[in-house]
DNA sequence: ACACAGTTGCAATAGATTTGCGGATGCAAT
DNA sequence: ATTGCATCCGCAAATCTATTGCAACTGTGT
């Protein structure tokens, strides 16, 4: 019984083993996921599709799971770690996703400038770079 | 002829109906739009949506319009506006967006970090805030 | 073990994109 | 203005991602 059991315990909801993989399966990937990725990586048997994106509604509104939105066709997930939170780099030409803790990120400043200009409280905020990594530099590939 | 048709003449592109006008509405809305916003915004006779869709590819493609990813289930594009970019702020309850232009938005840091750490040229970020917007925050809407 | 609320698999849907194809259109060279 | 060719466009069908209804099943507190 992990921390995610407790977690989820203590917000009142039933411990299964939907939730539990989700969760240890997320904080194992350095990578956010999609929900498909998730399903691939669950040991035998795999739950339904539907069940995953149940679970991960919940979890999400739960805020033990954050969605991450790249340009990409489906939504991607990754744990929350409390306060800590990443940011990302994506190769335009080839998807290549890489993710590194936001250290001392500091748009506070943005932020108060938000709340007075549009009465909006910010609580989270997403910050993503797109380029090109080194292997597509290398071959020119133009995306 | 506005400098819509200039464009995508200078880059050898037929100027079609549907290209000037998906760069006329983008750049006249202050927020990015879905492919169907978009559609929508078509004077008559409205056009097919793969048409939109393919016109969407190969408009962002040449630099023109740039798909903007916030946490919904459809992509989002605007007019690019040169070196010039937005940066917005979502509420999670009602979906209201403001978007803002990035003055002074100086990550040039973290983008030196990024090429020194994993080699990425950066060529382009997207920074969004999620929050709750006055109006939900009064009626004490939990999302 | 019991009772209930909350879950799960399955099948059916919904909504967003994409693709194949034949007819129409933009554009450069007559 | 006409012609030729590359590129579009509308339409229908196909993909994918995500959501929902329902009946059977599991997690939890008693």
């Amino acid at each position: 019984m992990g921390r995610h059991s407790e977690a989820l315990r203590r917000l009142g909801r039933p411990v299964t083993r939907g939730r539990e993989e989700i969760l240890r399966i997320l904080e194992e990937s350095p990578l956010p996921l999609s929900s498909r990725d998730l399903r691939e990586r669950f040991p035998d048997p795999k739950p339904d599709a539907a069940t995953v994106y149940r679970n991960l509604a919940l979890l999400s509104s739960l805020g033990l799971v954050r969605t991450v939105a790249l340009h990409e066709r489906s939504r991607r997930y990754e744990a929350a770690e409390g306060e800590n939170h990443r940011h990302r780099v994506v190769c335009r030409s080839c998807g290549r996703i890489e993710a590194f803790p936001a250290r001392k990120c500091d748009l506070s400043r943005v932020e108060e400038d938000i709340r007075r200009r549009f009465g909006f409280t910010v609580t989270d905020h997403s910050l993503e770079f797109f380029g090109d990594c080194p292997e597509c530099r290398r071959k020119g590939n133009k995306g």
